[in-house]
RNA sequence: CGGGGUAUGGCGCAGCUUGGUAGCGCGUCCGCUUUGGGAGCGGAAGGCCGCAGGUUCGAAUCCUGUUACCCCGACCA
């Protein structure tokens, strides 16, 4: 049955609410697809239901094509399995938790990993049972810090994820692989921009792993791209260890700097007082910084971590983290400066860093210093930088770490040309995720030797919630959404105009003669609302399709509109239905 | 957790500086008119002004405390 608009429980909003920031976030509120019920926390009503469900179907159709198995854990779960993974601390206060009745701990599952495992174990115990594949659409609950963007980062989302249960590596490889075709084809039908980038496996441990990114400006994730086609989250760039180069720096030499504890005001410092002696100037790049930062272990004991990278660029927060990771970073505060008297802030140097100095504290460099560099760096006095400090003939440090912010035009790791940099959202993941669950849980099949052997899994995760804001913000223009076909929630908006009874009964006809094509039709038969605030909820709507009986009847045409290049064209109603049903299937 | 901002009817906002009957637009309901670009006129319903204290004859407004929400950052398969 054709869906009345006089029936259809929706309040399409004149303003935008003042608590949405994303354009294609306002729009579904306005439109009448979502409502915010608590922070991070999402009403779906009909429309956005409609649309929802089309995103899985899209996804279940992809994930069923490769031979994954459907099920669906609960969303409550139990505290046993996340204690014995370890998950139930580690999470920390991310994790909502709960107690029942008798104060047993419970939780709404932040993830599934520890589901599929148990339940694995618990129905098999042979290899022959081996390769499989499960899934599930499901809830998932994450307490946030700072819930954002509407749907795209909510603490109540739904994520398709699946595992892939195998007893040999080749095999777990060719799941991933499946898995890999089966996102691309989901990605391409779902209509945004997307790219698959190298991805870190961070926490999760494993080895292969990609994220398939929205392409957006909105995106909370950085990745880059090469002339070569090299693509990766900047978290997994690996920049080369430079290659040795000749000592051309005379003798170090302390300097009096004083007052520059920045790289601004030193390599300002420098200039005016200690120019170089080759005709150029001083740059921000020809300064070491050592940055120190306190790593705090799982165990939560605290070991603080010296970073050196060149002066103009920063430690990238997130790939420190994907480097340390499980540790946790924190800022090296006041009171760890008082426990290391040798460390003058703002003039730190090599000198004290490294674990073989007298700080002890472990000193890692970024891969693009090469050995036989020079460098203007703190002298760990107050005032005072070395200039002509030579990496490997003055200072050493304790190894490399991929910490350092990647900038626009960086070399790519390809070597095809300069970086690119640009926004994502991450919609999918795919990793090999191995033995680490399995391990935990005690997954275990006997093998072709009746041997014991560890099952090793893949985890494959897409945010299906987050994808419909994704399609949003990628497809609305400044009169409201366009959805993609597939993932429109009706096929055609049919709009009845005037107050001329026979336009409705003639509109009735034609909403009768579409669904007879099997089309999903919405059909605006709302009697005394004005025409114009028909067309505006249409356009806000955005149905790709719309219909408009009205004047045109008089002459026997009806207009078909394509919402999305605004192009409008009269039909002579005999031939209307076939033109439709051609604009919507192609 | 740091910084900034906001809490007044379903939605968007004004009023607060300088205390004195709680207002506007949109939406909703009734009537008449109107029907190709968010209609017009007339009528109506709907609000413990976030919460708790305090000052005052009197508090949306001043003072103290508190909570919630939004944005930026930190954080975050």
């Amino acid at each position: 049955m054709a869906q009345r608009m006089s029936n259809l429980f929706l309040r399409t909003l004149r303003e935008n609410p003042s608590d949405a920031e994303l354009p294609g976030h306002q729009l579904l509120v306005r439109a009448g697809y979502v409502r915010r019920a608590a922070p991070g926390i999402y009403t779906w009503l009909p429309l956005g239901l409609k649309v929802l469900r089309k995103v899985e179907a899209i996804v279940r159709e992809e994930m069923e094509a490769i031979g994954g198995q459907e099920l669906s854990f609960p969303a409550l779960l139990p505290r046993e399995p996340y204690e014995a993974t370890g998950r139930w601390e580690e999470y920390g206060p991310n994790l909502f938790r709960l107690a029942d009745r008798k104060g047993v701990d419970m939780l709404l599952g932040p993830t599934h990993e520890e589901m599929f495992t148990v339940t694995v174990k618990d129905m098999f115990s042979s290899y022959k049972e081996l390769p499989t594949i499960l899934f599930q659409i499901q809830t998932k609950y994450r307490d946030e810090a700072r819930p954002r963007a509407g749907l795209l980062r909510g603490r109540e989302f739904i994520m398709k994820d699946s595992y892939s249960f195998d007893h040999t590596p080749e095999g777990l490889e060719e799941n991933y692989l499946k898995h890999r075709g089966a996102y691309v084809k989901i990605f391409d039908r779902l209509g945004f921009e997307y790219v698959a980038v190298h991805a870190d496996s961070g926490a999760m441990g494993g080895s292969a792993s990609e994220e398939f990114l929205a392409v957006s400006p909105h995106g909370e994730d950085t990745f880059v791209r090469s002339p070569g086609g090299f693509a990766a989250n900047v978290e997994a760039v690996v920049v080369p260890q430079a290659e040795p180069i000749e000592v051309t720096a005379g003798a170090a030499h302390v300097e009096d700097t004083p007052d520059t504890p920045t790289i601004d005001t030193l390599v300002a410092a420098l200039n005016a007082k200690h120019p170089r002696t080759d005709g150029r100037e001083w740059a921000a790049a020809d300064t070491l910084k050592n940055v120190l930062v306190m790593l705090v272990h799982p165990d939560g004991t605290r070991e603080p971590l010296a970073i050196g990278v060149p002066g103009d660029r920063e430690v990238d927060a997130k790939r420190l983290e994907a480097q340390v990771s499980p540790a946790d970073v924190e800022a090296f505060e006041e009171k760890d400066f008082a426990t290391f008297p040798m460390l003058a802030k703002g003039y730190i140097g090599p000198g004290v860093l490294a674990e073989s100095n007298s700080s002890g504290i472990r000193y890692l460099l970024d891969p693009s210093i090469a050995e036989g560099s020079a460098w203007v760096t703190g002298a760990d006095e107050p005032g005072k930088h070395v200039i002509d400090l030579v990496h490997g003939r003055d200072f050493t440090a304790d190894g490399t770490i991929q910490a350092a912010q990647i900038k626009e035009g960086d070399p790519a790791p390809d070597g095809s040309g300069p970086l690119t940099l640009a926004r994502g959202i991450e919609m999918g993941h795919i990793f090999q995720l191995g033995t680490k669950y399995a391990e935990a849980l005690g997954l275990k099949v006997l093998d072709e030797n009746g041997k014991l052997v560890t099952v090793t899994m893949g985890s494959y995760g897409i945010g299906v919630s987050r994808a419909v804001a994704a399609i949003a913000e990628s497809n609305l223009d400044e009169l409201g959404l366009i959805w993609p076909r597939h993932i429109a929630p009706f096929d055609v908006h049919v709009v009845a105009t005037g107050k001329d009874a026979s336009v409705y009964e003639q509109a009735e006809k034609v909403v009768a003669d579409l669904e007879a094509q099997g089309l999903d039709v919405l059909y605006d038969d709302r009697p005394k609302v004005s025409p114009g605030v028909k067309f505006k909820d249409a356009e806000l709507i955005g149905v790709p399709t719309i219909v408009v009986l009205g004047r045109g009847l008089a002459d026997g045409v009806v207009e078909v509109k394509d919402r999305r290049s605004g192009d409008k064209r009269d039909v002579p109603l005999a031939e209307l239905t076939q033109a439709v049903v051609t604009d919507v299937r192609g």
